[in-house]
DNA sequence: TGTACATCAGTGAACGCGCGTTCACTGATGTAC
DNA sequence: TGTACATCAGTGAACGCGCGTTCACTGATGTAC
C-alpha cells in the first residue's frame, strides 16, 4: 500500500458522505448500513470508524450534504434566470411529476422530516440547520417574506410532494402537484 | 386456563392493533417490535402469529386503525359544530401548537407519509387506501371541491405540521402554525 | 549509510445484541361414543 | 356416567440473521539517530 498523498483521507470521506446521502434519499435511514455504504465507497467496514465516531454522525453529515445539494440547486437557479424567474422555476420543478417519481432527486424535507424527529440529537440538529439553511437561500429569492415565508413556502410544497408520492392514483397525482403549482405561483 | 369466551380472539387482536397503533404514532415503523407489542397487550411474544401472518400484516392494520380514528374525529367535529364550523374546528387543531407538540394526537400523515413509501406493498397499500378515505370524509366537510380540494389541503397542513415539528425555534414555529391556519380559513 | 521505530489508512475476523419467526408444548374446556 | 380425544389461545425456548462496533494486525512510507 503506498503511502497516501495529501487529502487522500478527506477524499475518502467525502466518497463515504456521498454515497450515504443518496443512499438515504432512496431508503431513508433505515437503510443506510455501515457495511454497504463502505463497500459502495470500495472500502471496508472496518474502517468507517477512522471517518466517523458513530453511524449517526455518518447519517448527520449526509443530511447536511443533502440540504448543502439543495442549496446549490437553488443557487444555479438564480443565475441562471435570476431572483423572480428562478424561484418559479423551482417552484416548477419542487411540484414536478419527475421530481415526484425520482427519488434521487430533489429536496430532502419530504423524505426525511418524518424520521429526523425520532432520531438521535445529532441527526435531528443538522436536520433543522440545513432547513434553516435552505430556507435562508430561498427566502433570497422571494419579493417579500424572506426566510418566514420560504419556510411556509418549503411546508406546503414538501406536504403536497409527500402526498402526490403516496397515492397509487397517478392521474390524482398529477393534478393535485398541477393545482398546486397554479395556487403557489399566483 | 379459562375456556375463551365467544370474542376473546378478538379481543385480543383488538388489544394487539391498539397497542401497535399508539406505538406507531410515536415511534414510527422502526419503533414497532413484536415482542414489545406483545407485551403491551399483556401477552408473550410467541401468540403474535396466530394473529397476524407478519409484522407487516400488523402494520398496515395498525395504519388503517389510525386513519380511521382521525376520521372518526372528522365525524365529531362535524356532529357538533356542523359542517362549516367543524371545518374550521378541524384546521384550526390541525395546525395547533398542541397538536404539533403532542404526538399521541391526531393525523397519522405528517408522522408516516415518508415512510410508508419504503415499506412492503401490503403497508403501501393501507397508508394509500387510509389517505384516501380521510380525504374522502374531509371532502365532505368542504364547501365545494370535495374529495379533490380536501387531499391538497391534508398536503399542504401536514407538510406545514412536518415542518414546524422539526424546527427548533418555538416562537417561529408558532408563526409559522399561526401564518398558516390564517391563509388555510381564508 | 543503515537500522529501528512511528505513522497512517485500511483490512477482516469477531463480538454482542435485538428482532422476526418457528415450534413443541400447556392447561383449560367441549364433544363423541 | 365415564373415558378418550379435539380444540383453542397462549407460553416460552430456540433459531437465524443482520448490523453497529471493536480490535489486533498489515503494508507501505517517513523520520530519528
Amino acid at each position: 500500500m503506498t503511502r497516501y498523498s495529501a487529502g487522500h483521507r478527506e477524499k475518502t470521506r467525502e466518497a463515504i458522505v456521498e454515497a450515504a446521502a443518496e443512499r438515504i434519499r432512496v431508503g431513508g435511514f433505515e437503510g443506510l448500513g455501515v457495511a454497504s455504504i463502505m463497500a459502495e465507497a470500495g472500502l471496508t467496514h472496518g474502517g468507517f470508524y477512522a471517518h466517523f465516531p458513530s453511524r449517526d454522525a455518518l447519517l448527520a453529515a449526509a443530511i447536511t450534504r443533502l440540504f448543502d445539494k439543495a442549496i446549490d440547486g437553488l443557487g444555479r437557479y438564480e443565475a441562471k434566470y435570476g431572483a423572480e424567474a428562478g424561484l418559479e422555476r423551482y417552484v416548477d420543478f419542487y411540484l414536478s411529476p419527475r421530481h415526484r417519481d425520482d427519488i434521487t432527486l430533489g429536496c430532502p424535507i419530504p423524505a426525511l422530516a418524518g424520521e429526523a424527529r425520532r432520531s438521535a440529537d445529532e441527526v435531528r440538529e443538522a436536520f433543522d440547520a440545513g432547513l434553516d439553511a435552505l430556507a435562508a437561500r430561498l427566502g433570497k429569492l422571494m419579493p417579500r417574506g424572506g426566510k418566514k415565508a420560504a419556510i411556509a413556502l418549503l411546508g406546503e410544497m414538501a406536504g403536497t410532494l409527500t402526498v402526490s408520492r403516496a397515492m397509487q392514483d397517478t392521474k390524482q397525482s398529477n393534478e393535485l402537484l398541477a393545482a398546486k403549482r397554479k395556487s403557489v405561483l399566483a
